[in-house]
DNA sequence: TGCCCTTTCGG
DNA sequence: CGAAAGGGC
């Protein structure tokens, strides 16, 4: 007869400290089994074999497989659907219960709910708990009910149901134990999976107390390293958000602040799914975007002739990562500037960052496009050299990217600002003025 | 977490 | 004449 178990299942939580479903499935009294799923509805749509999140993944469960290893368990990796996963699963072992932790985007729903359907079918029970953030779609919203979608009033609503106990981590360590033991299983290679190692070793997440404390004078200067880079790790769960947020309410009220951003965005897309395809203010969808495809091409090459514009894509090309700043600079320029439809950078930027999340980066891309709740006013277009002298006045970042920013290879601008600048302006303002 | 133009005012 | 302030987009 096969070991009666229950699963844990790691989607955007691969760690095994302070994990919601871990700590539950632990305290259920059958011994647990990490599972994991190389999705290929996700990975067969990856063109790029040398992709970045694929390897930083893998990496995230090499690690965690090694951490289990000593303990005496594995990891049990599957290659393959979600669905097929758990008909091999439900076939190799006596499951008991299967354990995992919300996942809020459109895809993950569908997925979850397919995968309880076969579960409950089976009579298997599925126990899924809030684990990426400290507060989900509907524990912070108005008197009335209604989702906030202004930020501020969220912000100060959200900090008002703040406790000690929600930044409480769990005690996973406590109940490892409570392992399933068995020889360790090698991950399947990624060549197995289709991919490639891209060379590229992904250090685990630091809390860096001193750059928390000056990330509010620093994070807007590019050229010196004063953002955390954690974004990834929140992304892949590979950092506990209540471990961060505990930190960072003590060290930087600023960088406590982009933190309830995030779970902004979190919240917005649940309550708005449309967004991911519509304006959130409906009448943006009016705007006559030119989206001229050489244009476009430029804007992701970063030979816009704008070097800061150009800096910052080029980051992004070469990284997988661009600094926050430059996100709101290059966004605007392609919206303002250019008018292409902010859905081209926001499916440009997903394909590139390895931070990719859809909630922060559709709330990103709306906001600076203006057609997003909160989102910055229409008229309000950046001028990429005023933004140089603000933020990058000796040119550190820019030049970083742009060597050969003082050559004659260096191409003219694509537009001139000043009339990109009106040319905007009225297009926006007459689209919006329609009913 | 704008930019730009105009007006005002100190010197 | 430059800095500061204010309003419109």
């Amino acid at each position: 007869m096969a070991q009666q178990v229950v699963l844990c299942w790691l989607r955007r939580d691969l760690r095994l400290d302070d994990n919601a479903a871990l700590y539950h499935a632990l305290k259920s009294g059958y011994p647990v089994v990490p599972v994991f799923v190389f999705d290929t509805n996700i990975l067969d749509e990856l063109e790029d074999k040398q992709d970045r999140r694929v390897n930083f993944i893998y990496q995230a469960l090499e690690a965690l497989n090694a951490t289990l290893a000593r303990r005496g368990a594995t990891l049990e990796a599957y290659h393959g659907t979600p669905m097929n996963a758990f008909k091999h699963w439900l076939h190799q072992y006596d499951v008991q219960g299967v354990f995992t932790n919300h996942d809020y985007e459109p895809y993950a729903k569908e997925r979850d709910k397919s995968v309880g359907a076969l579960l409950k079918e089976s009579g298997v029970s599925f126990h899924t708990y809030k684990d990426q953030v400290i507060f989900e779609k509907d524990e912070v919203l108005k008197d009335n009910g209604e989702p906030y979608t202004i930020f501020t009033p969220y912000s100060r609503r959200w900090s008002d149901t703040l406790t000690a106990f929600h930044l409480k981590p769990y005690p996973v360590e406590k109940y490892l134990a409570n392992l399933y033991r068995q020889p360790a299983i090698n991950l399947p290679a990624l060549e197995q999976l289709g991919f490639k190692k891209n060379g590229e070793h992904f250090p685990p997440a630091l809390l860096n107390e001193a750059l928390i404390r000056h990330y509010s004078e620093t994070r807007d200067t590019p050229g010196i390293e004063g953002t955390s880079k954690l974004g990834v790790h929140l992304r892949f769960g590979t950092i506990s958000i209540r471990k961060l947020m505990k930190q960072a309410l003590e060290w930087s009220d600023t960088f406590a602040k982009e933190l309830v951003w995030r779970e902004f965005y979190q919240m917005i897309l649940y309550h708005f799914p449309r967004v991911v395809s519509e304006s959130f203010k409906r009448e943006y969808d009016k705007i006559p975007w030119r989206n001229n495809e050489k244009e476009f091409e430029r804007w992701c090459n970063g030979t816009t002739g704008y070097p800061i514009v150009d800096a910052g894509m080029r980051e992004l090309n070469a990284t997988g990562f661009m600094h926050n700043r430059l996100r709101m600079i290059t966004a605007s320029f392609l919206t303002k500037h250019l008018l292409i439809d902010w859905r081209w950078g926001e499916a440009y930027f997903a394909g590139k960052l390895l931070d990719y999340d859809l909630a922060a980066n559709n709330g990103g891309w709306q906001w600076a496009a203006g057609s997003g709740c909160d989102a910055v006013p229409y008229f309000r277009v950046f001028n990429p050299s005023l933004q140089t002298q603000k933020f990058d006045k000796d040119l550190k970042y820019t030049r970083k990217w742009v060597p050969e920013l003082d050559s004659f290879d260096y191409p003219v601008p694509i537009v001139s600002h000043e009339e990109a600048r009106k040319r905007a302006l009225e297009v926006y303002s007459n689209a919006l003025r329609q009913r």
